[in-house]
DNA sequence: AGTTATGGATAGTGGCGCTCTCTGCTATCT
DNA sequence: AGATAGCAGAGAGCGCCACTATCCATAACT
């Protein structure tokens, strides 16, 4: 197919097609002439893919760049995927008092969980800034909830794996990771908003009418495990 | 204090502390002469507030802009923080096929927990366009682990409702709340990725060592089925 | 007295994600 | 054969954003 196609397939203009392949997110169509090239549905995949990246995830072009690096190169799946993450993970900019403590706390938390994390790893450094940062408000300590977060994310993972196990073949692990990762985060972001949304309602929307039922179900709910 | 004082207090630029007070993130100084204004903790509150929301929420200026507003808005708890979520979820600008069927799979979903929440809210519509996306992957259907991230949100939204009524005073419930959003969202994210990272070394990790201890307690190893 | 800090304002900076424009070509329709 | 449309490649430009730099007159400290 050629670039109009392409761009009519994914929605995403032409200029923009070509600023992207100059940006190297997108392979160059293979060239059938010295001003024609052809596209396939790798290029679909990997638009669609950047598009996804980008609109829903938020990452930047050159985040998204690291992250399809990372998806191409070969290596182990592990230090594949840590490589991605670390493209993903936008970095750490801010530096509040109190690091050391929090990230004791952190890494406490992992020992005390038995996670097997490299200490350095930066989403520990990301957790410990915001839980410093958390601190200068005197909001009480963040680290009350920490084990909540760890557990609820211990069944996330588990989920996500087998989810991944489930569907990836093998050569695909590595991209369905990353989009699961990406996406997963907005999903799970937004479904915590609508969690925070439907307790407050049975907490604090009662003041005109009267505080009844269903104030309560919130912690005894219709659980689904996986 | 004055603006300098404030600014070492915060570690914010004193040019930028302007740009702040301009763009009416921050509340100006009290003027005790033409060109002397002096200001307060509930500066340094504020500052750290906005540099909160910004660094480690990510947050632009107009979004920030917005949850203060909806901080120092009086009203019902309840509305004031929907208007607060409102500012800080960023809009989503994703336009995927199939947006229709996968605002039903969400909708299935909150009736089938017993969430109460408005059918429009946006972090309903986020939610759809990012399983809207998902599907143009081809990698599965994300609603299948959908019950385990609304069960793992439960849970949190437990935890950070318990958080909020030990600490709150009650003039600064919404405050705390916005706080523990915008920060719970990086802590989440991040843990998730160490979650996943702990799997996936336990997954993925043994390929030059042997697969010892631990290797098999995620999922059982090279199994699972389609 | 002299250095430094301040409020207020305007203009400028650098980065980002496109978007527009241009040139020279090719493919296809009529 | 001529007209029309599309394409590749490359660069310039645009609009937004979060600051940042500079300026000025005045006030504070030492």
């Amino acid at each position: 197919m050629r670039i109009g196609e392409l761009s009519r397939e994914t929605g995403v203009a032409v200029p923009t097609i070509k600023y992207y392949v100059r940006e190297k997110l997108l392979p160059a169509g293979r060239l059938t002439s010295p001003n024609q090239a052809s596209y396939d549905d790798t290029h679909v995949r990997r638009l669609r893919l950047i598009r996804g990246l980008m609109d829903v995830g938020g990452l930047s072009v050159s985040a998204v760049r690291e992250v399809l690096a990372a998806v191409d190169s070969p290596g182990p799946v592990h230090e594949v995927l840590g490589a991605a993450q670390d493209a993903i993970t936008p970095p750490v900019t801010a530096r509040p008092a109190g690091m050391e403590e929090a990230r004791r706390a952190v890494l406490e938390l992992l020992r005390r969980r038995g996670w097997c994390i490299e200490p350095a790893h930066p989403s520990v450094e990301a957790i410990a800034v915001a839980l410093a940062a958390f601190r200068g408000f005197g909001h009480g300590e963040f680290e009350e909830v920490l084990d909540a977060y760890a557990a609820a994310c211990e069944r996330i993972a588990v989920a996500d794996l087998a989810f991944v196990g489930r569907h990836a073949e093998v050569d695909g692990i590595v991209e369905s990771v990353v989009i699961g990762t990406v996406l997963g985060d907005a999903v799970l972001t937004a479904m915590r908003r609508l969690a925070h949304m439907d307790a407050s309602a049975r907490r604090y929307g009662e003041e005109g009418r009267e505080a009844g039922e269903g104030a309560r179900e919130v912690s005894g709910g219709p659980d689904t495990p996986s």
